[in-house]
RNA sequence: GCCGGAGUAGCUCAGCUGGUUAGAGCGUCGGAAUCAUAAUCCGCAGGUCGGGGGUUCAAGUCCCUCCUCCGGUACCA
């Protein structure tokens, strides 16, 4: 029987804060799938760490003056933080700028060296003579010779999208020192990737089990044939290449850093005090290793990495890589650099780290990428934390405290509902998701233990028998709390904060906190409940801002500030309500030669079809806001008082675009 | 450009190798109940499955084509 796990998830990149985004795609599956297993008591650890080396991170510290350390310490331990927050529970979470590390990578490319199965090239490279040094790609900005773009960097050209080498660039310059620098030559090492698409095609056949998008990406892969790569580079940031007369050089990122999964399990190891177990989840054939990914690194994990691991031999090849696509906010996607994204750090801070699991689990990137909203938040939290789990173990823990002293009531029938056979069924349907990687499927079966149990309290009425047969009350009342109890359980991998919360009310420990008690009877009668809290309270989302409509300056202004503002006149020429908006409808408007939109706070006074046509008087230069995610460029004016508004239009005609004073 | 993925009820998503009236959660609407965070329970309604063409007795599900979005990769044959 194979059940000794390793499970890793990706290491994020140094060089910035997590998002949403990457919980989605990989931390979140990663921990609620370690989770579960642990409570299957089986074998596993789960390892992370970040990824600390290479370019950007060297460009980030010369941006900012600093050295690469400070950059990669900074969101090390930030990132490192906001895992723990969000209850991601790493066995460990290392570093690849750990010492271990290096050794560990220079040993693993000394052994595919030693091999003769690295092959050198020469390439020309550009080398400034300033900063005595070779340049990375990205260290050369120049003009681009497709668009004539002058600030092209070395690896693409951003104004035409063009894909570049720093070669192609006419008038290259150092982005260190602006010096111009030359052609020289470079030898690298590669990997010969190439000469392992045979038995890397035959043992992808054989993983009946991964998705299916993950093996058809790596059969294009196949089908296009695989290219060498180079595995050094002409940097200071990173893992020397441990053979003589190769100064300068370091060991390319994409080499070292899944290596940093063996590093990570070897540091873990050593700190538990037993230094070689290491080798039974690395090297043990029955071993089962699965590497939880975004989409966009199913390259690294399902076909180099493996490689790189065929080559050292004497490791375990990943069992699956279940690789989830990514979670959009709003609709679109999540970008640091357009600031559209939602940060770990800053959502822990403001929301319990359960709600924020339950909503992006329950909309896990499993097959497509997904939306995440703030108001999906909400609903989440309101409508199922809150209604249903949280409802059922309030109302039960309430109904015991008023009316049985608070105490768990005694079982004395000796019979046992049908709702545990349900119950126990259900564990099976949840274990089976789980193995299956369905995690959304597994979310939602465990709540449909709450919505039954929600039923079970309904159809048993304890209000109403407790007036003829208390003992028969006290009976329902226990039933429900061994239902809480098992739920405690089965929602564990997803709400682990929620779920030690329900023990504590229970007064219950952890003794029979495992999965195979799911659905099993193990209160003791007579028991004091703990102190009963909310589980999830209500959460009230701010509105979003609403444009004002009408600006009320008491003070007084000279012509000057009057002057500053720019009055036309427009046509509405189309105009829809904004969804889930009340007082919101998107206008579309005409004004001289050019179109705009406008978001206009009116709804409630005017329809769709009442504005359409109508000529107005717009604010033109307003600087452009975004109001439930559309942009406005423009106020409409209106004259309001009383709650009672009227918009603004021109006595007799006038054409659109005409100014205003 | 090329490779892979996606476009299905108001919203967020399921639909394995083609087969009875296309599913779920949430929301909406109607009813019941009142122990509980106005939380629950029962029931109804909602989709010509991105557009167009084709294969088949039968297609959301296969083929062709077009449009839009996401990821990867590239001017190398």
């Amino acid at each position: 029987m194979k059940n000794r796990l390793l499970v890793t998830a990706a290491l994020p990149y140094a060089n910035g804060y997590i998002h949403l985004g990457h919980i989605a795609g990989a931390y979140l599956p990663a921990d609620i799938f370690v989770r579960f297993k642990r409570l299957c008591s089986e074998e596993i650890i789960f390892v992370c760490g970040s990824d600390e080396h290479g370019t950007a991170i060297e460009i980030s510290a010369m941006k900012e003056n600093v050295t690469p350390r400070e950059i990669i310490d900074r969101f090390h331990f930030a990132n490192k933080d906001a895992f723990a927050k969000l209850g991601i529970s790493f066995d460990i979470y290392s570093r690849t700028s750990n010492e271990i590390h290096h050794k560990t990578s220079q040993d693993f490319f000394l052994n595919l060296f030693d091999k003769n199965l690295l092959v050198q090239k020469t390439e020309k490279q550009l080398y400034s003579e300033k900063d005595k040094r070779f340049l990375a790609d990205r260290f050369v900005e120049g003009t681009c010779p497709i668009c004539g773009y002058e600030e092209a960097r070395g690896d693409q050209c951003e104004k035409c999208g063009s894909n570049l080498t720093p070669l192609e660039l006419k008038d290259p310059k150092s982005k260190i020192s602006g010096d111009t620098p030359v052609v020289k030559e470079s030898i690298n090492f590669f990997f010969p990737l190439e000469a392992f698409q045979p038995k890397l095609e035959e043992w992808i056949k054989g993983k009946t089990n991964w998705k299916p998008n993950v093996k058809n990406y790596c059969e294009g892969w196949f089908k296009t044939g695989l290219k060498d790569r180079a595995i050094t580079r002409d940097l200071d940031w990173g893992v020397k290449v441990p053979v003589k007369n190769t100064e300068g050089k370091v060991i390319y990122v994409w080499f070292e850093a899944p290596i940093g999964y063996i590093s990570a399990t070897k540091e873990l190891f050593i700190e538990r005090g037993t230094p070689e177990k290491w080798k039974d989840y690395w090297c043990e054939e029955d071993t089962r290793m699965v590497h939880f990914i975004g989409k966009d690194n199913i390259i690294f994990h399902a076909i180099v990495f493996p490689a790189m691991l065929m080559a050292h031999g004497g490791f375990v090849l990943a069992e699956n890589v279940p690789a989830n696509e990514f979670l959009n906010l709003d609709g679109a996607k999540l970008s640091k650099s357009k600031g559209h994204g939602i940060l770990v750090k800053d959502v822990v801070e403001s929301f319990n780290p359960d709600v924020v699991r339950y909503s992006v689990a329950s909309n896990m990137p499993e097959n497509k990428d997904s939306d995440f909203s703030w108001e999906d938040l909400q609903s989440k939290n309101n409508n199922e934390l809150a209604a249903i789990l949280g409802n059922f173990i309030n109302r039960t823990v309430v109904f015991a405290k008023n009316k049985f002293d608070n105490k768990i009531p005694a079982r004395v029938s000796g019979e046992v509902p049908e709702i545990f056979a349900y119950i126990k069924s259900q564990k099976k349907v949840i274990e089976d998701c789980y193995n299956n990687y369905k995690f959304r499927d597994a979310l939602n079966e465990t709540m449909n233990i709450a919505r039954a149990a929600n039923k079970y309290f309904n159809d048993s009425e304890p209000w109403k028998v407790i007036k003829t047969d208390e003992a028969k009350c006290g009976e329902i009342i226990n039933d429900c709390l061994e239902i809480a109890h098992s739920l405690a359980i089965a929602i564990a991998p997803v709400i682990p904060f929620t779920s030690e919360k329900i023990l504590k009310v229970l007064g219950k420990d952890n003794s029979d906190f495992s999965w195979d008690k799911i659905g099993d009877l193990v209160l003791k009668g007579d028991t004091e409940l703990g102190e009963n809290e909310i589980l999830f309270p209500q959460i009230e989302l701010a509105a979003p801002k609403e444009e004002e409509v009408v600006v009320v300056e008491e003070n007084l202004i000279t012509i000057d500030d009057f002057k500053k503002v720019k009055l036309a006149t427009a046509v509405v020429i189309h105009a829809e309500a904004v969804p889930k908006s009340k007082k919101l409808l998107k206008l579309k408007v005409k004004c001289g030669s050019k179109e705009k939109q406008i978001i206009a706070g009116i709804a409630e006074h005017y329809s769709a079809e009442q504005i359409l046509n109508k000529t107005v008087l717009i604010v033109d230069n307003l600087k452009p806001a975004k109001l439930m995610g559309l942009e406005s460029q423009g106020m409409l004016l209106a004259a309001k008082i009383d709650g009672k508004l009227k918009v603004i239009t021109v006595d007799g005609e006038i054409a659109d675009g005409a100014d205003v004073s």
